[in-house]
RNA sequence: GCGCCCGUAGCUCAGGCGGAUAGAGCAACUGCCUUCUAAGCAGUGGGUCACAGGUUCAAGUCCUGUCGGGCGCGCCA
């Protein structure tokens, strides 16, 4: 697949060397130059629409001024046959050059032409990439962290898969360790604490405190008795767990589909542990001479693999850290179902579990440093009313994603998530979130499209509905805000492999508000239903084009694309 | 103490590979609806890019140091 942009740009380059040889044969340039020189869009279109920094770059070797340089090529440039009608040279020595009306008629029939697929990439060539996220733990509610990790995860993903990646969405449920016994530990004394009035134990510190905790605990009471008391701790314990685990997940099953996350796999921790994985990769490391036993534990050599210190794999009393699980799943994605790459989306917090999983990967030939990596996502601050939300006011406990999506809209949290890097701290305002004005710009967005359909129906009530315009008739495109609206429509591919190449959603979202705001822009300067019919038309089909790519990258992060507001 | 991330307008943030006059939105002020959605557009004001050095034709961007903020350094996950 090529590109007009990539094409263009690459008669540019012809047309620059080209001019550069014809000045050696005039004598001008002492030798044909050899440096790299770069195309790029200026960030003042008043400089073109692309520039090449050539004369800079080669001033040194041919012992010559910038400026002159640049005149010459300026010169000796030939731009028929190319998409550019004109080119010029200014400032330190940058030759710009400025499209012609012919490529803006070929970008909107591409767009056409290729409907809700315009944008779409082969730059992930078909590799195979598992997208991990939220994996939040099975043992409470899910919190804000949660809430920006689903909707980056899901659109990271989808953004992938438009770049030419065969995507799979993955959760890993941690339902096996320590946590699972604090958590057992929690319901149990919850439920004593229900029959046995002063008898019971009191809840340690360290265990969950959560209400939630306490409303399992009863809810099993109500559904069944106090039978429980009559058995052995652990079979009581194991009863609990047995009964609030799948409540917990088939809750927050419920709550990621609201938030419209559908997931190809939950993968359960336990897995790794019953499969025998977990004992078959502790056997792989100790043959690979990786480990060591000292004070009864076996340990990792990760000091000797790029970590800081050696970690604990098994701990004195036979029960496997967290860390060797989460080795033996990784491996089970990159070895065992042979994804090119694995992409983990974690807390901030976890930074330092970075290079020593990657470590651990590299050493078991799996060439982690490469094929895992982890996007380190720092945390949200909620604010309301200008002020550090923390509790909510509804429940007073701490905002889960749950009351989250009963306060706001799913589609400002999608978009509203994906509007910062990841990997910056960033502020909620829930506020702004709710609020259906031209200040939340998930709605300016959704206007834009809405506007769009809706020039398109009012023209068509009138009878002159969307008709296919040859490229004489987009020539007649010609205002500042038709082309500056028609470049953007332009970029949307080179943006799209620039967002999955950085792991940046957020460029795709950034973009529909540009695409937005030139939108509106050329509402506001051209109309459309206008005497000329032919102008009329190929407006109108421009419109058409700016409704596609907005409803399809609206669409590509599960976001509504409404046809009137 | 060691390690990682961050510091751009009053506020929230853009500025992949060093490039031309550092950009948006919000907030403040001023205009624009007899015609396609005013949930919009146009305009005004607002900056020692934390600070100090260095690298070069060119530094918000790269290097070093300082200051300020966040996080990590468990037989937790």
């Amino acid at each position: 697949m090529s590109y007009l942009v990539d094409a263009a740009q690459a008669q540019l380059r012809a047309a620059v060397s080209t001019a550069a040889q014809k000045a050696v044969e005039a004598g001008v340039f002492p030798t044909l130059p050899q440096g790299e020189f770069r195309i790029e869009v200026p960030q003042n279109r008043g400089f073109g629409d692309f520039s090449a920094n050539a004369a800079m770059a080669w001033a040194k070797e041919l012992h010559q001024s910038p400026r002159s340089i640049a005149q010459t090529l300026a010169e000796k440039l030939d731009l028929c046959d190319t998409y550019f009608e004109k080119a010029d040279f200014a400032g330190a020595g940058f030759l710009n050059f400025y499209l012609g009306a012919e490529y803006y008629a070929a970008i909107l029939l591409d767009i056409r032409a290729k409907g809700e697929d315009y944008g779409r990439s082969d730059w992930g060539g078909g590799r195979k990439v598992n997208v991990e996220f939220v994996s939040a733990n099975p043992t409470g509610p899910m919190h804000m962290g949660n809430a920006r990790g689903g909707a980056l995860g899901d659109c990271l993903a989808a953004v992938l898969e438009r770049a030419g990646c065969k995507v799979s969405r993955e959760f890993y449920v941690n339902d096996a360790g320590n946590q699972i016994a604090k958590f057992a530990l929690s319901l149990d004394v919850r439920y004593r604490q229900l029959f046995e009035g002063d008898n019971a134990p009191a809840l340690p510190e360290d265990a969950y405190q959560g209400t939630d905790i306490t409303a399992l605990a009863k809810a099993y009471a109500d559904e069944h008795d106090s039978s429980l008391l009559a058995l052995s701790e652990e079979a009581r314990r194991q009863a609990l767990v047995a009964y609030a685990l799948p409540k917990n997940i088939s809750a927050m099953q419920n709550t990621l589909t609201k938030y419209r996350i559908i997931y190809d796999r939950w993968f359960f921790e336990s897995e790794l542990h019953n499969s025998g994985q977990v004992k078959d990769l502790l056997t792989q490391m100790d043959e690979l001479d990786l480990t060591y036993e000292r004070d009864g534990a076996v340990w990792y050599k990760a000091s000797e693999h790029g970590g800081e210190k050696d970690e604990v794999l098994v701990r004195a009393n036979g029960v496997p850290t967290y860390f060797a699980a989460d080795i033996a799943y990784h491996r089970d994605k990159l070895l065992t179902r042979a994804f090119d790459e694995a992409i983990d989306i974690w807390g901030a917090d976890h930074h330092g579990h970075v290079a020593r999983m990657q470590g651990a990967l590299d050493a078991l030939g799996l060439d982690g440093a490469k094929r895992l990596k982890v996007i380190l996502m720092q945390l949200v601050r909620l604010m309301s009313g200008g002020e550090v939300a923390r509790m909510s006011k509804r429940t007073g406990n701490a905002i889960t994603l749950t009351d989250l999506l009963e306060d706001i809209p799913v589609d400002a949290a999608r978009f509203m998530f994906n509007l910062r890097e990841p990997e910056t701290q960033m502020e909620f305002d829930l506020d702004l979130a709710v609020q259906q004005s031209s200040q939340n710009p998930v709605y300016y967005c959704q206007y834009a499209h809405a506007r769009a359909c809706s020039v398109l129906r009012k023209l068509a009530e009138t009878g002159k509905p969307l008709r296919q315009c040859n490229a004489d008739e987009l020539a007649l495109l010609t205002t500042p805000e038709e082309r500056e609206l028609i470049a953007h429509l332009a970029a949307l591919t080179g943006e799209t492999e620039a967002a999955a190449r950085l792991y940046d959603p957020a460029k795709i979202a950034r973009y529909c508000i540009e695409l937005s705001t030139l939108y509106h822009k050329f509402y506001a300067a051209c109309r459309v239903n206008c005497e000329d019919e032919k102008l009329s038309a190929a407006r109108l089909f421009l419109c058409d084009c700016v409704r596609s790519v907005l409803h399809s990258q609206l669409t590509l992060f599960k976001i509504t694309a409404p046809e009137e507001m």
